[in-house]
DNA sequence: TAAATTAAGCAACATCTGTTGTTTAGAATA
DNA sequence: TATTCTAAACAACAGATGTTGCTTAATTTA
C-alpha cells in the first residue's frame, strides 16, 4: 500500500487525486476532533468523494490511520536522511531527536490524541523504526544477531519520545536527548 | 473501573454475574476469531445478556479489551508477587520472564492476534509495567528521577517480550531471558 | 482517434452501533 | 417483612458500516 514518490507519479491521476483528498480531509478532521469520533462518513463528506470510493482505497478508518502515519513518518525520515545511513552515536542522536519532534508535532496537530489513536500510531511508527535500526546495525557487517538489540533500541527510543511528548512542561529537546541517548547507545556500541 | 478482589465481593451480585458473563464470552470469542471481527452483538449473544446491558458496563468493545487485558495481566503480576517488591536483577529477570510468558500465552489463546488487537493490548500492559517499575525504583530511596529509566525499561521489556512471543521457533525462554536481561539491567544498576 | 480499461459516482441492502424510555425482577435496607 | 433502590430486559431510534450491482466519465492503449 505504501507508495514511494517515483511509482506515485505513474499512478492513475484519479487515484492520486482521491487519495490526496482523503488524506487532506483526514488531517483536517484530526485537528478538530479525536480519532475515535471521526467516522468514514466525516472523511468522505469533507473530501467530497463518495463513501463507497473510500472503501476502494482503504478497508476501514484504521487502515487510513496506519497509512497516514506511515507516510508522514517515512517522509520525515527521508527529509533528515536517516533512512540511508549506518549506526553511529551521532546518527542515533538525530534519530531520537527526529522521533521526539515528530510525536510532539503529532500531539500539537491533533485535537485529542487519545489512547486508541496513540496505540495504533505507536505500532505503525515502531515497525518502521525497527526496520530502520535493523538496517543500520547490519551495515556494521557484524555476525552478531541484530534483532534483539534493534528491538530494544526501537522500543526504548519510542518510549523516550512518547515520554517527552507527553511531558507537561517539555524540557528543552536538546537537553532531554543528552540524557536519553546513553540509555539507548549503551547497547549498540558493538555496531559502531 | 479496574476492581480488586476485596471490593469485588461487596459488589451487587447481578453486576458481578453480568461482568463475568461478558468476560467469559469475550474470551471464548477471542479464541475463535480476531478482535476486529468480534462485535458487541457477538459478545452479548454469547453471554446471553441484553445488548443495552453491555453498554451499562463498557462504553464500547475497546474498553472491554482494555479491561480484559488489564485484569488478566494484573492477576499474573500478583500471582508472581511482582507487584509488591523492589528492584533487583533477580526480580527484573522474573518480570521479563512473566511478560514473555503472558504474551506467548495470549498469542496461543487468541485465534488471530492482529495489529489492532496487539497495539491496544500493548498500550494497556505497558502502562501497568511503567507504574510497577516506577514503584520498584522509588523503593531505592534515590533522589534521581525514576521516570526516564522506568520508561526505557518498560518499553524495552515489552519490546523484548513481544519479539520473543512472535519468534517463529521460540528459543528456550530461560535462555532468551539470559540474553535479554543485561540490555535492560544496564540502565538500572543505580537503583539496586 | 477509437476502443478498451478502470476509477468514481450513485443507490440500496442488511447489519451493527450507541442511546433512550419503560417495564420487570432481584438485592439492600429500614 | 415491607419498602426502596437499582440492575437487567425489552423495544425502538437515528445514524454509521461495509458491500453490491449498475452507470458515468476519465485514462490508457492500440
Amino acid at each position: 500500500m505504501l507508495i514511494n514518490p517515483s511509482e506515485n507519479e505513474r499512478l492513475d491521476p484519479r487515484v492520486r487525486r482521491t487519495r490526496s483528498l482523503i488524506l487532506t480531509a483526514f488531517e483536517a478532521l484530526l485537528a478538530e476532533k479525536g480519532f475515535e469520533s471521526i467516522s468514514v462518513q466525516d472523511v468522505t463528506e469533507r473530501a467530497q468523494i463518495n463513501r463507497a470510493t473510500f472503501y476502494a482505497h482503504f478497508p476501514d478508518k484504521y487502515a487510513l490511520l496506519d497509512y497516514f502515519i506511515s507516510q508522514a513518518f517515512m517522509r520525515e525520515m527521508e527529509k533528515r536522511t536517516l533512512n540511508a545511513c549506518h549506526y553511529s552515536p551521532e546518527n542515533l542522536r538525530n534519530l531520537i531527536l527526529a522521533v521526539c519532534d515528530f510525536l510532539a508535532r503529532l500531539h500539537s496537530d491533533c485535537a485529542q490524541p487519545h489512547q486508541q489513536f496513540e496505540s495504533l500510531a505507536e505500532g505503525t511508527i515502531k515497525n518502521i523504526l525497527f526496520e530502520l535500526l535493523s538496517h543500520w546495525l547490519k551495515q556494521s557487517g557484524t555476525k552478531i544477531s541484530t534483532e534483539i538489540p534493534a528491538t530494544v533500541a526501537a522500543w526504548a527510543i519510542y518510549g523516550l519520545a512518547s515520554y517527552y511528548s507527553h511531558s507537561k512542561k517539555r524540557p528543552a529537546l536538546e537537553k532531554f536527548v543528552d540524557d536519553a541517548l546513553p540509555l539507548v547507545a549503551v547497547n549498540l556500541g558493538q555496531f559502531a
